[in-house]
DNA sequence: AACAAATGATACCATATTAGTATCATTTGT
DNA sequence: ACAAATGATACTAATATGGTATCATTTGTT
């Protein structure tokens, strides 16, 4: 039931470690290293990060990828968009969509409540406030 | 990622349907009836509610449940610990726990307030309150 | 006492989701 | 030409979830 999956989570990882190293590209070798993910894994995330223009890849020898916003601009709730199309609190059980209850629903309404607060809590949370040492 | 699963909502419904029903005991075949469970499902939903003394149940001809409490006093966050045991919103992508980082993990710390107003938010959730026609 | 109608306990299966791997093609600096 | 990087895509394995089946126990009714 976590509100991030792996694919998440390591995007965050790769971005926060781009966000603290200043050199211009990165490999996902050295990411590789650094983050003790699974290589072919990383590279997937990596290339949708790349598709979704979070970062620039870079061909060839010396290439890499390249963060595209400051840090402070890319928030978590960018990432779970991406890599888990949104954050869906409440799936009604009827799986026929749209439930027929829907209207009624005093359950649905309640839930939906509840998600709309998520969400605007994981909008605030940018790479940037997550890339720092603890304070 | 719903913040309900299929047990829980199953078990939501059963007792709206007990709380607006007043008649002493009401038989698994009713609720079958009515709610359009699978009925072995629902009965090992109903067994549980049992054994965690939300319901009572009575065994023999013309047996059935009770509610044990009144609906207010059954909040959706109950059955949530009961049938997923809790919310946990965070789950450390490295699975040996406790994870080294925990204390250092700025994410971890900011799923975990998320989680704590998801929490709170869920224990104000009565039965009572879902069981109502909408308003 | 026998029976029927209810719940208790438990083991099993099927399906969907998620996590992770493997392979080959393309680009580009040296 | 070659090596070192990414692009694209298909496949497999592990886990979680949803759902079923079976038999035992209790108890009111006749
Ligand atoms: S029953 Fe479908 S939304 Fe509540
Ligand atoms: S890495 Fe384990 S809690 Fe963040």
């Amino acid at each position: 039931m976590s509100l991030i999956n792996r694919d998440t989570d390591y995007a965050i990882r790769a971005l926060c470690f781009m966000a603290k190293n200043k050199k211009k590209f990165i490999s996902a070798k050295e990411l590789v290293r650094d983050l003790k993910i699974p290589r072919p894994f990383l590279r997937k995330i990596l290339q949708t990060l790349n598709k979704r223009r979070v970062l620039r890849s870079y061909k060839g020898k010396s290439g890499g990828f390249v963060l595209v916003q400051p840090p402070k601009k890319i928030f978590v709730m960018d990432l779970v968009r991406i890599f888990q199309g949104g954050v869906k609190l409440r799936e009604c059980i009827f799986k026929k969509k749209p439930c027929p209850n829907i209207r009624t629903c005093l359950l649905s309404r309640k839930l939906k409540e509840i998600e709309g607060k998520v969400i605007s809590q994981l909008e605030v949370i940018s790479i940037a406030s997550l890339a720092g040492e603890i304070k």
